[in-house]
DNA sequence: CGGGTTTGACCCGCGC
DNA sequence: GCGCGGGTCAAACCCG
């Protein structure tokens, strides 16, 4: 088992595969194109319908993985995606989760524990190098996120009394999970978190907890869990998205994060990155667009490092693309 | 004292 | 209708 530190995997092959998972090393890359553009849908192409509800694979809409950087992604899942989050862990896998269709039943959202397990053979390969984004919209429900607080202040203390009050449903927010191998529960990502609730997993001995974003207005939600089969996972989902800039970010972290070499400017990311992948997290970039100017240079500093000076001026043209399809990514964090 | 955590109670949707 | 389980609330508690 080569360098961990390099790889993502797939949640679910993972739970499925638990023992061999390390050693598997293949090339396919598991983002999702939009399947309503002829791709495999990800059920079909990964076997994720494990991920939430396996039994009724067809409700479910996947959408592309540029929908969810505008959407839902936001900067914590960036920074775990690629790497940027707390040297003691690392990302291993990532999923986007649009409207569960199924949150209850000890399966949920994040898919990695119990109901999981029944995912019929994943031949997904995980590769090095890989993250895994998944949307699964359900446009129906938004059943369980009762979310009273649909505008959070006020609401919360006249939750209870207004309790004969038929509350409008809120469409629950996209989530994003991803799993991280780290000792510590709770990673730090840059952001506050206030801790809301904690409960025991239906099946695991770890319990999940709940935070929410300390910022006022906020709404973003993180749930943090442990791996009942690998408990040095942690699984977080992120639901929303921060509508405020990354407190660690204040600090001036963007130009630290353009000379790092651990951000695009690391051959380790973009030279590994599929273009499938790059298609998804750029939208301009596409497989067919490799005379895409842009892109040629952008990455082609990562296949043939070039000077210093040079690398960093291409560095802040990848990162004001991403900041361009991400207002609330900041880059990396540094303390 | 302000802000975060803990924890039992409560709410709600779903399956039986 | 009932029980289960996930999600949230909020009082009590803790801590700097």
């Amino acid at each position: 088992m080569e360098n961990e530190k390099d790889r993502f995997y797939d949640p679910f092959h993972y739970n499925h595969h638990h023992d061999q998972q390390l050693n598997h090393s293949s090339s396919s890359f598991p983002f999702f194109r939009d399947n309503n553009n002829n791709s495999a849908p990800i059920g079909s192409q990964l076997n994720f319908q494990g991920f939430d509800d396996h039994n009724n694979p067809s409700s479910h809409h996947h959408t592309t993985f540029t929908d969810c950087l505008h959407g839902s992604m936001d900067y914590n899942t960036l920074s775990r995606a690629f790497d940027m989050s707390c040297s003691s862990s690392e990302v291993i896998s990532s999923n986007i989760v649009e409207n569960p269709k199924k949150p209850s039943a000890g399966g949920d959202s994040v898919g990695v524990s119990g109901n999981q397990q029944s995912t019929p053979n994943s031949s997904v390969s995980s590769s090095s190098n890989e993250a895994e984004a998944i949307i699964e919209e359900d446009s129906t429900k938004s059943q369980k996120d009762k979310q009273p607080k649909g505008c959070e202040e006020g609401d919360e203390k006249s939750k209870k009394e207004n309790k004969p009050k038929k509350k409008e449903k809120k469409p629950r927010e996209p989530r994003f999970s991803f799993l991280t191998k780290s000792e510590i529960d709770h990673l730090e990502d840059g952001y506050r978190w206030r801790k809301y609730g904690q409960k025991a997993v239906k099946n695991s001995p770890y319990p999940r907890s709940y935070y929410r974003c300390t910022s006022q207005k906020c709404g973003v939600k993180k749930r943090v869990e442990r791996s009942f089969q690998d408990p040095t996972i942690v699984i977080t989902t992120y639901e929303g998205q921060h509508n405020h800039h990354c407190p660690a970010t204040l600090r001036g972290s963007a130009a630290s994060m353009l000379s790092s070499p651990s951000f695009f400017g690391s051959s380790y990311m973009a030279s590994s990155l599929p273009q499938d992948f790059l298609a998804q997290l750029l939208p301009s970039y596409s497989q067919n667009d490799h005379q895409n100017p842009m892109f040629n240079q952008n990455l082609s500093h990562n296949l043939h490092p070039q000077p210093q000076q040079q690398q960093q001026f291409q560095l802040s043209r990848d990162y004001g693309l991403l900041q361009d399809l991400l207002p609330s990514f900041p880059g990396k964090q540094v303390p």
